[in-house]
DNA sequence: TCTGTAAATATTGCCAGACAATAAGTGTGC
DNA sequence: GCACACTTATTGTCTGGCAATATTTACAGA
């Protein structure tokens, strides 16, 4: 190739991070347990998607901010065939609003969107909690969930609230794999719902943390025993007060 | 370019197909009421996507059968990476699987797949049905939802299944408008549902029918009055039973 | 004949560059 | 200040290319 040095070095130091990425997913796939589906080693344009996610957690970008495509190509060393891929995997899980001949922007929530993402958010982690609640086995499942529980329920703090969302994650993550539904987990992406719920933990209070860790510990326990309807209802309506106790506290909301 | 006077003139046909899709669409969507969200003009990845669907529901594809791009690419008469992005959002509505360096499979439904996207639809269609019943408005919406009830009712014979299908497609169109909630829109592209209602009807009987048409009546009646809870109820009931009647009759079930 | 392995082929992943189409921004005359 | 043409920035799509990977074929040995 006929690159200019500097050229070249540019590209090969944006590359690299990409690339090592790349190789370390890789490694890190083939001793993944396998939980239920979607393993196939992370593509370029899916690591792009990841970076660009990270930077909207990392307040890179903000809100309303449009993401052109020549910046990403040159910021990240992809072509822009990459970025664009990129940009449609984060349109299709509602983290970017993208519009034809305007491109993609850090899509913003309001009161109204975040309700509605609220919603889908309710029935469908219902229902993960009825499939689980019947794919529930003592001795097999059961353990992993139970430990994710304690985990969860231990970290609950105000303090470390980056644990407690990790814990969290885990928690339904759990909880979506026990259930084992091929389309839950193709309509939910986990990313989205776990980039939201990042958003709604920074206005809560001591007092909520500690009913939440109640709900919880009335969720498990339901799946734990198997009762599918109550733990269909105990989840929609944890979900149902998590939006009562966020929701009308919230101004101008955001994914970032 | 030197392409055989027969390959040109395929390619050429097929284009025009395209094309002449794109100008269409074009003026449609000019003239639509833009009921709630996505009005953006479709793009050239979109109709080839949606050519594809078609495809797929004209049996011109069968299940398992693996989409090469560069067919593709010749037979629809649009670059490589416009085929590519039409197979993303097609993967991404579930219509074909897709894996990395082996390409694009138009995917098969076994019953396992076939009850879990029912469960999904169950809940969401659920959450549908109350919003729906949340926003109705007497001499407003209610009254564009009751024409389609109407319409689906009458022609809800096994004489004219296509017309049923279409019918019940725009029937619940209306109601995911009346509901307006953008996630809900979101993740559930009708596109998909809809290939997968075509699906399901191939297997009913007339007594099925006859008591769907029960069921959308009670359904309709619960949206009218805005009881939401019984509209949820009672389309949730409506899946489950749809659900009971046909899964068990399914052996090699498949989306085409 | 069968089996395992190596070469050959087909196909996808990603890149580079180009150009038309569209939207946003800018100035000009009135 | 406002409607209008003009310029610019950006996206939509195309062409062609090469490396990486999967699939098939060919072949040697048992």
């Amino acid at each position: 190739m006929n690159d200019t040095p500097t050229a070249r070095a540019t590209r090969a130091g944006a590359a690299q991070i990409v690339k090592a990425a790349k190789t370390a997913a890789a490694v890190k796939a083939v001793k993944t347990p396998a939980p239920i589906a979607a393993q196939h080693p992370r593509s370029t344009p899916d690591r792009v998607a990841d970076a660009i996610s990270k930077g909207i957690l990392m307040r890179r970008f903000t809100v309303g901010q449009r993401l052109v495509e020549a910046d990403l190509t040159r910021d990240l060393g992809v072509s822009r065939s990459t970025v664009r891929e990129a940009l449609r995997i984060l349109a299709s899980s509602g983290v970017v609003d993208l519009t034809p001949h305007r491109g993609a922007v850090i899509r913003s929530l309001d009161r109204e969107d975040a309700a509605s993402l609220l919603g889908v958010l309710e029935v469908l982690t219902g229902l993960a909690a009825r499939l689980a609640a019947a794919n529930i086995q003592i001795g097999n499942n059961a353990k992993r969930f139970e430990a994710a529980a304690q985990k969860l329920i231990e970290a609950n703090t105000p303090e470390a609230l980056d644990r407690v969302l990790d814990e969290r994650a885990n928690y339904y993550k759990v909880m979506f794999d026990i259930a084992d539904s091929g389309e839950l987990n193709r309509v939910l992406p986990q990313a989205r719902a776990h980039l939201f719920r990042a958003q709604f933990y920074h206005s809560l209070t001591t007092t909520d943390l500690r009913s939440m860790v109640a709900e919880y510990r009335a969720i498990t326990a339901a799946i734990l025993e198997g009762d599918q309807a109550k733990a269909e209802a105990r989840t929609r309506k944890h979900l149902q007060k998590t939006g009562e106790r966020t929701l009308p506290r919230m101004t101008a909301f955001s994914l970032a």
